[in-house]
RNA sequence: GGGCGAAUAGCUCAGCUGGUUAGAGCACCUGCCUUACACGCAGGGUGUCGGGGGUUCGAGUCCCUCUUCGCCCACCA
């Protein structure tokens, strides 16, 4: 570690008014990584036999092309701040970043480049594309995670992992081998999601459904031999016809009952299907009558194979019109080669013209489209490599049941369980080039078997005529590994699998749930017979102020690294925190970044500022310590401000919650606790601006103004407050706590708050008396502001009670300098006068020296007595009914009896004033 | 079509297993350059807790129903 020197002495013109986020962000995040403070050592987990508990977050690593938008800078900051906090809770921690290969997009993404300079993947060959993606990725791969140092992701970047490296890219052929080995992976052939434009096929999840106003045709299929009769089918493909190999009707269906059988007339083809019966078809939809077209609907395929039907495909992989396989004879030339919504228009007008377009209605449904292109999806049959899901989904699904692996918010566990419950096998081959290529070679005998190594011979026979499959596995195959591979994974040996696996929570949004947290559960219980965390907190996604999710498309993103420029990283971060309850969208306005940063930019100058009067006022002297402190020279302000502070320490660890289940599983009470970062958040904030900054440094002032002991207390106090103001703040806002806490007096060289111990409380009782001097500054501040009277008017307050006045006698100087009032203990001199009765029971009487309008005095008093009365009528009600004083707690009873008890004093007491003021 | 969730201040949202007089940030109004901070300080709540019904001594909180939004899933072509 480099040699640091210490922090200059402290003076006035090295603390602007203005935190200089800029110039602390590239010093501090220097000085962070040249101490490497985020390295993770696995010899210090416990697993290893280390003294540390591990903590571990495995980045959801973002696309390799990916550019950080403020989706990724939510679900980083989510993620830094979980592991800053369990780094200095004392836990290993390790935050393991990387990014994703991402098949389809970034071949989509070098497709275009290439488009630019008018070439195409095809001109250009598979090898060179290939290459050419390789190198686009290693020029421009990994921005994004120099982007997320600049927002302070704490992650250990000496392991950044990437999908495709050769590490990962051997735990993906492990996997495939072993599955294949035990059945779980298998060839299958059928009708798929084919997106015609990225030219692959794609898995269920991969192809979204999207809203869509289509039209349903009706087309009437006449009999061979008596064109006069015949079926009316209902359809919104039409152009689909052109692979029709029957029409089926329901075997009950009276009104096709003699048409079982019968042969038919296929419009446009000129050819004979067959009327089957099959159960499949709905008697209620459309005309109970259905075209059965195999090749190119997944339903019809299952029929046709009941059937034993042909399967003719008449559509290209490019979405085009023409006789691809087994279709001879059925498209007319006059469609051949055409798209396939020009041939559905086409067709359509054919149909009008013979006569056989019954009516064509408006129809609303869902249309599958491509999740990276949004083309429409066709239908296709074809050969694909499959993973049977079902044995594998089965742990996954009694880990979330069980309690194993949590989902926050708990909504999340039920849309899992029914997705598991209902599992289709997985589609995992993809005619794209960019990928790891599926490790099946076929033999000239026809044997295709999975090789871990590259064959040189057939395994079956010993041919040594080979051919390895073209296809590349899809991008999820690999991503759904991440929580192994990237800790060594199949190397059961490895040091990091060992003391970091399983890993701790993981953090994102929910979109991707089946995508890949569901899928990460099944392949640790498939692959290491556990699951891979104990906890999934997925957020919200930020929106703008219409609610449309951000996006480049709609152009209403924020770029996260305009806002560091402008606010700084802090500023983004307590934003984005503070405003996401748990699985709540985060609103921000694109167009006024002002203002939707303001709570960031406000607090983050706010606690610069609270920092730079305590450096100024504190100087660099020595400074006691919270532990060596006199307990007797505690003052009263002290004792409250401490006792605050354990506070609030409790409040963040409730907010926060349990870092990991203590045993096993969670116990049901246990797993919807904690993750309330927004809470953990305000209540930190609190703390210190509404706590210590607008009460505790108001009153030190004066201390720390006067040499002698009690200034040094004050010191002390407040350095120690404030550092551990510091602590709690800074997995939120790492920047400006690290560069105010290493000027604190007394720090060593070489230390760092993020590293500094997480706050524990320490136990200060005696500073609740406070309260009433708080309660009685509010109360003459609010009858100053009533009365209208300035600033610089004095007053004076008088309190009758002689003994509750006591309290207040030794907090008289501050009342004074706070509310700008003197206070009298003894009763008020007659005449006119404010007066509140404050809730400790105090009674207050400002006698505002003629400023006072009697009138407005007695109304006000009038109306405040009005209220109570209603109230404590109310309050009365409930203690004279007896059920309530049965049937409620004791603990409820008596404090309802106390309350009025209180409440009718001081309805006593406005009574009085009433009648002495008023009449 | 099935399942799930939400509706609280002008906006975005907290309000745990029912129990003080329903809160925060932003916005807004009033007064302050009180020498740490005007990105601040002090004061101010502007609410039929979506409508209706029910359970209960007591409902923002539990149940039913209606309305309006949102999400997930889905093989009615």
């Amino acid at each position: 570690m480099p040699e640091r020197s210490a922090p200059a002495p402290i003076a006035e013109s090295d603390l602007p008014t203005h935190f200089d986020f800029a110039a602390a962000e590239a010093a501090i995040g220097q000085a962070w990584d040249d101490a490497e403070l985020f390295r993770a050592q696995a010899a210090r987990s416990r697993r290893l036999g280390g003294e540390r508990d591990p903590f571990t977050i495995l980045i959801p690593p973002p696309n390799v092309t990916a550019v950080l938008h403020v989706g990724h800078g939510l679900n980083n900051t989510v993620q830094d701040v979980l592991t800053r906090w369990r780094r200095m809770a004392g836990d290993e921690v390790l935050w393991l970043p990387g990014t994703d290969h991402a098949g389809i997009a970034t071949q989509n993404v070098v497709e275009k480049l290439l488009a630019k300079d008018g070439t195409t993947r095809f001109d250009i060959g598979r090898d060179a594309f290939v290459a050419r993606t390789e190198a686009f990725v290693a020029e421009t791969g990994g921005i994004i995670l120099q982007q997320l140092r600049a927002i302070g992701a704490s992650a250990d970047w000496s392991r950044t992992a990437y999908t495709f490296s050769p590490e990962l890219s051997r735990a993906v052929r492990e996997a495939f081998v072993r599955l294949y080995e035990r059945g779980l992976v298998y060839r299958g052939h059928r009708v798929i999601h084919w997106c015609p434009r990225c030219l692959t096929s794609l898995s269920d999840e991969e192809a979204e459904f999207h809203d869509s106003q289509g039209k349903l045709y009706h087309i009437r299929y006449p009999l061979a031999d008596d064109p006069s009769q015949g079926i009316t089918i209902a359809t919104t493909r039409p152009e689909t016809l052109l692979a029709d190999v029957a029409v089926a009707v329901h075997p009950e269906d009276g009104r096709y009952a003699g048409l079982v059988g019968r042969t038919l007339r296929l419009p446009v083809a000129g050819l004979s299907i067959p009327v089957i019966a099959d159960e499949y078809v709905e008697r209620e939809f459309g005309t109970g009558a259905l075209k059965i077209t195999p090749a190119h609907d997944a339903n019809d395929f299952e029929v046709g194979k009941r059937h034993g039907l042909p399967m003719p495909v008449v559509i290209s992989a490019e979405g085009m019109m023409g006789e691809i396989a087994d279709a001879a004879g059925r498209v007319p030339e006059a469609y051949a080669g055409l798209d396939r919504f020009e041939a559905r228009r086409r067709i359509v007008a054919q149909l009008e013209r013979d006569g056989a377009l019954v009516k064509a209605e408006p129809h609303a449904h869902s249309v599958r489209r491509c999740y990276r292109c949004e083309a429409v999806v066709e239908p296709r049959l074809s050969d694909q490599w499959f993973v049977r899901m079902a044995p594998l989904a089965q742990p996954a699904l009694a880990a979330v049941k069980d309690g194993t692996v949590r989902l926050l918010p708990e909504k999340w566990e039920k849309v899992y369980i029914n997705w598991l419950d209902s599992i289709r096998d997985w589609n995992i081959s993809r005619q794209l080039w960019w990928g790891h290529r599926i490790p099946v070679w076929t033999c000239a005998n026809g044997h295709a078997l999975a090789y871990r190594e590259n064959p040189t011979a057939c395994a079956g026979c010993g041919s040594t005529t080979l051919d390895q499959d073209p296809d590349v596995l899809d991008t999820w195959f690999s991503s759904w590994l991440w929580p192994i591979s990237t800790l060594g994974w199949p190397d059961e040996e490895r040091a990091d699998l060992k003391a970091f696996f399983p890993s701790d929570v993981l953090v994102t949004a929910p979109d991707i749930l089946f995508f890949w947290v569901a899928r990460m559960i099944m392949a640790g219980y498939a692959f290491e017979d556990r699951a891979p965390f104990h906890t999934v907190y997925l957020h919200g996604v930020v929106r703008d102020m219409k609610h449309r999710k951000m996006s480049k498309s709609l152009g209403n993103g924020i770029d996260p690294l305009d806002v560091v420029a402008r606010y700084g990283a802090d500023a983004l971060r307590w934003t984005l925190i503070q405003g996401m309850g748990l699985g709540v969208d985060v609103m921000l306005d694109p167009d006024d970044l002002d203002k939707s940063f303001a709570p960031g930019r406000n607090f983050a100058t706010k606690l610069w500022n609270i920092g730079r009067f305590i450096l100024l006022q504190v100087g660099d002297g020595a400074v006691t310590s919270r532990a060596a402190l006199d307990a007797a020279a505690l003052t009263l302000t002290d004792r409250w401000i401490l006792g605050r502070l354990d506070a609030t320490i409790a409040e963040c660890d409730a907010a926060l919650g349990p870092a990991r289940p203590a045993g096993a599983t969670w116990p049901v009470e246990a797993r919807q606790q904690g993750m309330r970062l927004d809470a953990y958040a305000e209540a930190a904030r609190r703390f210190v601006w509404n706590e210590l900054a607008d009460w505790y440094v108001e009153a030190a002032k004066s201390r720390l103004a006067q040499p002698g002991k009690d200034r040094e207390v004050a010191r002390a106090v407040l350095v120690h407050v404030f550092d551990h103001g510091l602590r709690l703040l800074h997995p939120i806002m790492p920047f400006v706590t690290e560069t105010l806490w290493q000027r604190l007096p007394g720090r060593a060289v070489g230390a760092f708050l993020a590293v500094a111990p997480w706050p524990r409380a320490g136990g200060t009782t005696g500073g609740e008396a406070f309260d009433v001097v708080r309660e009685t500054i509010d109360a003459i501040r609010g009858l100053r502001a009533e009365y209208a009277v300035t600033p610089g008017q004095p007053i004076r307050a008088y309190v009758a009670d002689a003994r509750r006045g006591a309290a207040l006698a030794d907090s008289a100087a501050l009342i004074q300098r706070l509310a700008r009032c003197a206070l009298t203990i003894g009763p008020a001199p007659a005449g006119a006068a404010a007066h509140a009765v404050l809730a400790s029971g105090l009674e207050l009487v400002l006698p505002l020296e003629g400023m006072v309008d009697v009138g407005k005095e007695c109304a006000r008093l009038r109306g405040e007595l009005d209220g109570l009365a209603k109230q404590l009528d109310a309050l009365r009600g409930r203690l004279g009914n007896a059920s309530f004083t049965d049937k409620a707690p004791a603990a409820v009873v008596d404090a309802e009896r106390a309350k009025e008890r209180e409440w009718a004093g001081r309805a006593d007491q406005l009574r009085k004033k009433v009648r002495e003021l008023c009449g």
